[in-house]
DNA sequence: TGTATTATTAACCATTCGGTACATAATGTG
DNA sequence: CACATTATGTACCGAATGGTTAATAATACA
């Protein structure tokens, strides 16, 4: 259990960490890190660069933060969509629903910021490279215990292959990611779901 | 047929223009468009500064070009590999066989410049955007038409979806390049490869 | 040979980059 | 109140950025 320091000492900041901090993934998920300026930033977020610094570190540990925080709240819709269904192919219709709602917002930057910025940035950034690699097995296997269970209730035949099921739902999804990032509509994505779902349960 | 100039007027450019293409695509590949910087990309490609807009263009005029180079060589590799067997079931099997050694090679970046790092760009980049637009579409629809092709001559069962297929072939392409750029292995894509198999075809 | 044409070398340019110093403002504590 | 502590605004830093200029070198053509 964490106290949460009932009274911070000096001057308080005049502005929300997590706000702000929705504020530098857009800008992140738009431009890319290196594409990404501190003007960029400090511009988006509504702060200045000593504040910046201060609070989230440099650059690079900013980018650290949004990827978790990415992933905690926008990142995570699809998984909630996913895991909200009782029946595993409404989960996966669900979950691609939802991703495919995620990846052509009208409303933001397309695609998605871990699937397509952060690891395109994996292969220089040894630190992206490690955490996302964590965040691709920590997904994968909860889809994996879903599709297992979906298995033991049922709801899948005896031969099939929770493992191979879950890793290529994952697999659609970044796919979508990046379609819609090129232009892909909702509408699109949306028919390739169907007929993907055709061929996973015939 | 195009006639190749026999006798180029003034003096003669001491690099080849591919070869150096070809650096430049590595360059790319490995840092993204906005973390390879001129000095990254002159001194890879062997050429000076006025060597390379003399030949090129400017940056981004080079990053297109990248993409053409990087599409007829290294990109086509598992689309050769795709329509090289006779069989449908051969040719997915080879298709993913050959993208998951070009996006898991250890001499060169990982993932796939287009499915990566040009994907990244596409964003805030509607020139890019365009070209992979098109590129993608164009891949898909010889997919398309290979797996019909597939079904006419009876590879395929009579109630199956080409155009699915194809897409959904595709799809995990792309997502072999996420994947292989975040570190996976050759053997952790390949058991993927093969799994997704028996689901496409059980 | 002389001239037009094209490529290379070296130096340079204004701008932008990530990051900081420093003075000042706002709070809690005594 | 005085003081320690933390945040903010402004202005700045050296380095790196994409791109260019001008002189020189190498070729074809006449």
């Amino acid at each position: 259990m964490k106290k949460d320091s009932p009274k911070p000492r000096g001057r308080p900041r005049n502005f929300d960490r997590n706000t702000a901090l929705d504020r530098a993934v857009i800008t992140f998920w738009t431009k890319g890190y290196n594409g990404a300026s501190l003007d960029d930033l400090t511009e988006s977020m509504g702060i200045s660069r000593p504040s910046l610094y201060a609070t989230y570190g440099n650059k690079h540990d900013l980018f650290m933060q949004v990827i978790d925080r990415y992933a905690e709240t926008l990142g995570c819709k699809p998984v909630e969509a996913f895991f909200g269904e009782p029946h595993i192919v409404e989960a996966v219709a669900a979950f691609f629903d939802m991703s495919i709602r995620c990846v052509t917002a009208e409303d933001g930057p397309k695609g998605c910021l871990i699937a397509t910025v952060a690891t395109e940035e994996a292969q220089e950034d040894v630190e992206v490279r490690d955490k996302l690699s964590v965040m691709f097995a920590d997904f994968e296997n909860a889809f994996v215990d879903r599709f297992q269970a979906a298995q033991d209730h049922g709801q899948l035949p005896q031969n099939a292959d929770p493992r191979a099921l879950a890793s290529m739902t994952i697999s659609i999804s970044h796919s979508f990611a990046a379609r819609g990032r090129v232009g892909a509509t909702p509408e699109e994505l949306s028919g390739m779901a169907k007929s993907y779902m055709a061929v996973m349960w015939p």
